[in-house]
RNA sequence: GCGCCCAUCGUCUAGCGGUCUAGGACGUCGCCCUUUCACGGCGAAAACAGGGGUUCGAGUCCCCUUGGGCGCGCCA
C-alpha cells in the first residue's frame, strides 16, 4: 500500500451554457467522491474560449451547485487567468523536442480534411511540420505549437467505468498545445491545471473519453502522474435522444421552479448511473457513506421525470413544515401570487401535515393549499360544483345549524358530522364531500375536519354559508 | 469513413459461471384501506437485442452482427 494520499476532485464545467442535468450529476458524484473520504472537492470554470463563455453562464452555473448544496472547497478556479502556466508548460515541451511548431494554415488544414475524408482515411492532422527544420519556419505565418505525439505502441488509458481502454498512437494525431496567438487549448489547460491543483481523480462525461487519451500523452511528456479515470455513460432525454435544449434539457435551477426538492434531485441523480444494490431512497449521508465508482454503470440512462416526481413526493412528506412554508412562500412570490404572512402563515404550518401527504411537487402543494388564504366567497373549480347541487347545499344549511355548538377540534366535529348524517339518514360522503366544497373550492384536499380544525369555526362557517344556498 | 464506449421489464437498475422458473424501484392495471385525493398494503402484466463459440453448466466469459452513443477543431 503507497502512502494514504488525500483525494482531490473536481468539477470543472465551461461557462457556455447553464448546468443541465447531466453536468449536475457529474458534479455530485465528484463531490459525493470527496465527500465520501474526507478530500476536497473543487470547482474550476473552463472559460478558455473568450468567444462563447459568459459571465451568465457563470452565475448559472454557481447557482445551480448552489441550489444542489453541493458546496466546493477553496477558491473558484478560473481557468482563463491562468493562460501564462499553460503557455509556458507548452514551451517546455517545445524546449525538450516533445512539441513543435507548426506553419499550417486553417486553409490548408481544411483542404487536408477534405482530402483524408474524400479518399475515406481517417481525418488527423497528418504531421507535415513534425519535422521540418526551424529554417522552414515561415517569417508571416503565427504557427501554433503540436505535441510530438507517439506514433507507435498505443495509449492505455485505466478506467475505474469503463476499464481499460487502449487507442492505437497512429490514431491520435499531433494536436494543438499553444494556438497561434499563444493562448493554450483547452487539452493543454486541462493537464496543467489538474497537475498544478493535485487532482487526483478526474469523474467526468463520457464524451472525454478519447481526450483522456490526449491528455495522458502530455502527462506523460512532462513525467506528472496520472490521475485516476472514471468517465460516467452520458445521460439521455426522456425520448432517448441526446440532451439538448429543445430536448428538455433544463438547467438544474429550473426544477426548483418546477417544485423539486434539492435532496430529492440529489438522491434521484445519484441513483442514474450508481446503485448500491435495491436501494432506492438513499438520503444525502448514507449516499456520502456508500458512494464509490465500483457501482457506476457502463450503459447510458434516459431522465424520467416520473421517477423523479416519486422521490420528490418521499422527500416532501419528510420535509420540515416551516422550511416547507418559507420555500413555498418563496414560490408564491416568484409567481407573483399573494404570499401568505402572520397568521395566514400559521395557518399553512398547521396544515401543512395534511397538505404535504398529498403533493409530489412545491408547484402542487401551492395549488393544493391555496384554498387556505383565497379571498371569500371562494372560486369553485368543477368538481366543487358539481359536488354542490341543490339538495347538497340545502343539506350543508342543515349541517351548519349542527355544527353551531360543537367543539371546534377534528374529533368532536368527526362525530358531529357523523350523527348528523345518521339522523338525516345519508352517508358520511353525502355530508363531507359538500363541506369540502365549500371549505375548500375544491374536490379533493386533506381530511375536511383537520381542514375545520385550522380554519377555525368561524371562517368555516363563514365559508359554508357563501354556500349553503340561503341568500 | 476511422477510433472508442455501451446493450437485463416502457424507464432506472440488481446480477460479478451453477442459489435466475432473472430480484427491486418508478410507471401501468386490479383489489384492499377510506369523507375526497394521497399515503399505505396486497396482487398482476412486463426484460436477459440476434447469432456463434468456451464450459459439465452462460444474463454472467470470448467473437461476430444489429442497434445506440461519443470523439476525430488554432471549441471545451
Amino acid at each position: 500500500m503507497v502512502q494514504a494520499k488525500s483525494i482531490v476532485t473536481r468539477f470543472a464545467p465551461s461557462p457556455t451554457g447553464f448546468l443541465h442535468i447531466g453536468g449536475a450529476r457529474t458534479a455530485l458524484f465528484n463531490w459525493l467522491y470527496a465527500r465520501r473520504h474526507g478530500g476536497t472537492f473543487r470547482l474550476r470554470i473552463e472559460d478558455t474560449d473568450r468567444q462563447r463563455s459568459t459571465n451568465e453562464a457563470i452565475e448559472a452555473l454557481i447557482e445551480g451547485l448552489t441550489w444542489l448544496e453541493l458546496g466546493w472547497d477553496g477558491e473558484i478556479v478560473y481557468q482563463f487567468a491562468r493562460a501564462q502556466r499553460h503557455a509556458e508548460v507548452a514551451h517546455t515541451l517545445l524546449k525538450q523536442g516533445l512539441a513543435y511548431h507548426c506553419y499550417a494554415t486553417a486553409e490548408e488544414l481544411e483542404a487536408m480534411r477534405e482530402a483524408q475524408k474524400a479518399a475515406g482515411k481517417p481525418v488527423r492532422y497528418d504531421g507535415r511540420w513534425r519535422d521540418r527544420p526551424a529554417s522552414d519556419a515561415r517569417p508571416n505565418v503565427p504557427p501554433v505549437v503540436r505535441i510530438k505525439a507517439p506514433q507507435t505502441g498505443e495509449t492505455v488509458i485505466a478506467d475505474k467505468v469503463q476499464g481499460e481502454v487502449r487507442f492505437d498512437n497512429d490514431v491520435l494525431d499531433d494536436f494543438v498545445l499553444l494556438r497561434s496567438d499563444g493562448t493554450p487549448t483547452y487539452m493543454l489547460s486541462v493537464v496543467v491545471d489538474d497537475f498544478d491543483m493535485g487532482i487526483t481523480h478526474v469523474i467526468r462525461g463520457d464524451d472525454h473519453l478519447t481526450n483522456a487519451a490526449r491528455q495522458r500523452q502530455i502527462i506523460d511528456s512532462m513525467g506528472w502522474p496520472q490521475p485516476v479515470y472514471a468517465h460516467l455513460p452520458l445521460l439521455h432525454g426522456e425520448d432517448g435522444a441526446k440532451l439538448s435544449k429543445r430536448h428538455g434539457a433544463l438547467g438544474i435551477h429550473e426544477y426548483e421552479a418546477l417544485g423539486y426538492l434539492p435532496e430529492a434531485m440529489r438522491n434521484y441523480l445519484l441513483r442514474l448511473g450508481w446503485s448500491h444494490g435495491d436501494d432506492e431512497v438513499i438520503a444525502t449521508e448514507q449516499a456520502i457513506a456508500w458512494f464509490d465508482l465500483e457501482h457506476i454503470g457502463r450503459s447510458p440512462a434516459r431522465i424520467d421525470l416520473k421517477k423523479l416526481d416519486n422521490l420528490n413526493g418521499h422527500y416532501l412528506r419528510a420535509a420540515d413544515n416551516e422550511r416547507l412554508a418559507d420555500l413555498l412562500c418563496a414560490l408564491r412570490r416568484k409567481k407573483g401570487q399573494h404570499v401568505p404572512g402572520g397568521q395566514q402563515r400559521d395557518l399553512l404550518v398547521r396544515a401543512m401535515n395534511g397538505l404535504k401527504e398529498r403533493a409530489k411537487t412545491m408547484v402542487e402543494l401551492n395549488d393544493n393549499s391555496s384554498f387556505l388564504f383565497a379571498p371569500r366567497p371562494l372560486s369553485l373549480d368543477e368538481k366543487a360544483a358539481k359536488i354542490l347541487s341543490p339538495a347538497a347545499r340545502a343539506l350543508l344549511a342543515k349541517l351548519a345549524a349542527a355544527l353551531a355548538a360543537t367543539p371546534w377540534d377534528a374529533a368532536a366535529l368527526e362525530a358531529a358530522v357523523r350523527a348528523f348524517a345518521e339522523t338525516e339518514g345519508v352517508k358520511l360522503g353525502d355530508a363531507a364531500q359538500p363541506l369540502r366544497a365549500a371549505l375548500t373550492g375544491k374536490g379533493t384536499s386533506p381530511p375536511i375536519f383537520d381542514v375545520m380544525a385550522v380554519l377555525g369555526r368561524e371562517e368555516c362557517l363563514a365559508r359554508i354559508a357563501d354556500q349553503d344556498g340561503i341568500r
